[in-house]
DNA sequence: CTCTCGATGCACT
DNA sequence: GTGCATCGAGAGA
């Protein structure tokens, strides 16, 4: 399995959330790898998109949307999660692909236990589901996916016929008809229809 | 400084 | 389906 270099986040936003779906996000921890299939994904942008956290321009908080591709972009969110984010972007000034669903594929003990839940759907099945999982947090912030450190992105050489659907995204109240979702068709880790 | 509210998850009816 | 915990970022005064 390869690991996705920086050319591969180099794409218009949407269209690099749309690539990520079946991709695999690799965790190490104490030298214990997780992996986990992505199944769900939103993009988001910048001033052509008020939903986004870079609508208004660079704040602290945001600051990754606007930094180097192919790192990541953590924020805590409702006092409670984080929620896991891919920089993306082409000739736009920000831009971030949030990770929203994984299917577990390797660690699924170690995950079981960071979420308290035994029942395999509940442990990834939504975007603070996930980095709970994994444990993600503001430490990822700004760290650079491409290289094998205790958080990266592999390509999955097994070929999939599964389809892949484009909706409108979730949880949020405004730019609401955008249809930058995307999942796997009928797949149980999606974290909505 | 104060106020609002959120790219959520979970318990509950 | 509805209600809400919980806290930091961002906006405005």
């Amino acid at each position: 399995m390869k690991i996705l270099l920086p050319d591969f986040y180099q794409k218009p936003t949407f269209e690099v959330a749309r690539a990520l779906i079946g991709k695999i996000v690799v965790r190490k921890i104490d030298g214990q790898l997780l992996m986990g299939k992505i199944i769900e994904t939103e993009a988001y942008g910048f001033d052509n998109d008020p939903a986004s956290h870079a609508y208004r321009g660079r704040t602290k908080r945001n600051e990754p949307m606007f930094g180097q591709i192919a790192t990541a972009y953590v924020y805590f969110i409702y006092g409670n999660h984080y929620c896991f984010n891919i920089v993306a972007r082409d000739s736009m000034q920000a831009g971030a692909v949030l990770i929203r669903a994984l299917e577990p594929i390797r660690g699924i003990e170690f995950m079981k236990k960071m979420r308290k839940k035994d029942n395999e759907i509940l442990l990834t099945n939504g975007p603070g589901k996930l980095a709970q999982a994994l444990q993600l947090n503001k430490n990822h912030n700004f760290l650079d996916l491409t290289k094998k450190g205790n958080l990266w992105i592999q390509d999955n050489d097994l070929l999939s016929s599964e389809r892949i659907v484009q909706t409108k995204r979730i949880g949020i109240n405004k730019a609401v008809d955008l249809q930058w979702r995307f999942c796997i068709n009928n797949n149980q880790w999606v974290s909505r229809l």
